[in-house]
DNA sequence: TCTCCACTGTTGCCTAGGAAACTAGCTCCG
DNA sequence: CGGAGCTAGTTTCCTAGGCAACAGTGGAGA
């Protein structure tokens, strides 16, 4: 005779699940933008980082950005190998090393965040302005409850 | 003489910063939770489908779990690893195959599905009934608006 | 000054998933 | 009934990031 199985909550129970939904489709909505561009969302995420600021070394990136300094160093590179920034020795730490944008980075950056803000608006300009900023407050609020600090890339 | 940069939206003027660094927190949270049982989010995900449900085709998961075909097979191969999971030869169509939970998959859902219960406790619990519906609300019309389907896993 | 330890960044090695080529079985149509 | 094309799943190659070991540099204390 077969036993009943023990009932369990439904995936869509569940309030993160419906968080990660959005989250993934808006990031991947925005990666396919970025790629026409030949740029991921983690070089973008760098590259935004680095603009307008002084030179910064690839440790206070790391910690901005939520990755570790092994992935920093390897998307450094890449971003390198496309000539959009410039490694250079640091001037007093023989140990340190700085990024900072080129000029063709630099010029690319605006570029950029005109598709973010096209992806956004793609996504979020169906809400009431209302609704928008309800939206806006209650994920802040879930960021300071959570002590969310890095900036998401993945 | 320095020419000055255009001004460029910051990154937490979109909707989508936020919504993507609660989602990667609560996600990341979550995946601890699970390590400590020895399966991953995207495990669990298949589990999750599979339990209460007749054998399912690989092609079907990938569907409802937004992954290629290929990464279902590599994804069942681990779970056939862990004895978690069962891969069957269809009776009537010799390409296809199915998958089912084993007892012992059956058996571990429910401390999964607890696990999920606990870690959207943690995260939205500090949010008022209203609040908690409201953001429910929202996200499911945007999930519409966006003609989202397949289940997040990443 | 020399030694030990801390810190910075880099380098394998490993995992997970996507894209596309590939295999095997099915189906339809001549 | 035989071949062309479709379909299901697998496999291969590639990318991206984490972890941990590592090398080089700086700094503090004996």
């Amino acid at each position: 005779m077969l036993v009943p199985l023990p009932p369990v909550s439904d995936l869509t129970a569940h309030l993160g699940f419906w968080l990660r939904m959005v989250s993934n489709h808006v990031s991947h909505a925005f990666a396919g933008k970025l790629a026409a561009e030949g740029v991921t969302v983690a070089e973008w995420v760098m590259m935004r980082a680095l603009y307008g600021k002084d030179p910064m070394p690839p440790s206070r990136l790391a910690e901005e950005m939520g990755m570790t300094r092994g992935a920093i160093t390897k998307l450094a590179d890449r971003l390198i190998g496309k000539t959009l920034i410039v490694r250079a020795a640091d001037r007093d730490d023989g140990r340190a090393q700085t990024l900072a944008l080129t000029p063709r980075g630099t010029g690319l950056v605006p570029r950029l965040a005109m598709l973010a803000d096209r992806n956004d608006a793609e996504f979020f300009d169906c809400l009431m302005p209302a609704e928008r900023t309800a939206l806006e407050q209650l994920l802040k609020r879930l960021v300071a409850h959570g002590r969310i600090t890095a900036t998401p890339t993945e």
